[in-house]
DNA sequence: TCCAAACCCTTGGATGTCCTAGTATATTGC
DNA sequence: GCAATATACTAGGACATCCAAGGGTTTGGA
């Protein structure tokens, strides 16, 4: 986790597969592990940018989730949906959101086992303020061109669809 | 986590992003987010495959490692590089992979620093078996087209270089 | 009407990741 | 040769994720 290493180990273990007969599934397996290590490093990135703030990813998720809905309000377990992580991993966030005074728990008006998560105005105001970090120094400067952004968008939008993620077109 | 959604939810982020006036980062935002969750996506369909075998993703890819290595020992802080999580994360693993008797810790005949892992007979067995199912089960079914896993296997190792994982080529 | 099934959230437990520190061993430089 | 620095591993803590289970609320069919 400091120093490079000499060689690709991603490159040299899609070699170990094809040296062992795998070769068939040697390049899936590649690009697979080449994901998750993307995404390893790609959290680490957001991370950075969000500790300042005192916030997680999955925190800052949640807060950027509840700024665009149009009460600035949402049932827990639309979060979870839309946010596709379990239940209780919502429970977490909201439970330190909360403690931050960044956001609140409210009952719901007619379903008495549904539980709103909600705004306050300093969760809106940091919201916004990670939101124009993390544009600056992450998504604006991902390293990735316009094309292989589009071809990401496209494959992995579909990829999502088939895991049955959504049913959108 | 059961039922898709009616639509995809980062698309929906983008428009969203597009529509408060970040149309310049919101295509790499929404890439990014979507490598966020294909991780977890396929990191689950691992995760479920591995179960049967007593086995977690972080613990198989130390197995997978060590099955690679002529001797079937490596040295602690070589593992860690090599796999790119920090060494807390390989003593983690080590630690349940020696209770389960799958590799043995022995101290290194030079350094006195240094622990090598090493495979034991069940541990290359296991990563052997282990090793089919994965293959059979996620990456012979990876839902990529090849020449998508091409694509991906070239963009993300650019941005892998570029992140500072290797210095290879 | 009323009870079983479905649904929502939370608690508790297992894992994994990272960070910070602390201990032990090597290396370096004066 | 010895002290200062660097390296290797581990212990403890903070967070996140999931699963299994439990308690409260709604819904729906007999």
């Amino acid at each position: 986790m400091g120093t490079p290493l000499p060689r690709d180990p991603i490159a040299d273990a899609q070699r170990n597969w094809e040296r062992h007969g795998w070769g068939d599934v040697a390049a899936p397996m590649a690009a697979i592990t080449a994901i998750m290590r993307t995404q390893q490093i790609l959290l680490a990135r957001i991370e950075t940018v969000l500790k300042p703030f005192g916030l997680t990813f999955a925190r800052y998720e949640l807060l950027a989730l509840l700024s665009f809905a149009r009460s600035g309000a949402l049932p827990m377990n639309k979060a979870s949906a839309l946010l596709q992580v379990h239940p209780t991993s919502v429970t977490n966030a909201v439970d330190r959101l909360e403690k931050a005074a960044l956001v609140a728990r409210s009952p719901h008006p007619t379903d008495g086992r549904t539980t709103l998560i909600e705004l306050t105005a300093d969760g809106r105001s940091l919201a916004k303020k990670a939101t124009a970090a993390l544009n600056a120094e992450v998504f604006g400067k991902s390293g990735f061109g316009d094309d292989d952004v589009d071809h990401l968008i496209r494959v992995l939008g579909t990829f999502r669809r088939d895991a049955g993620d959504f049913t959108d077109e």
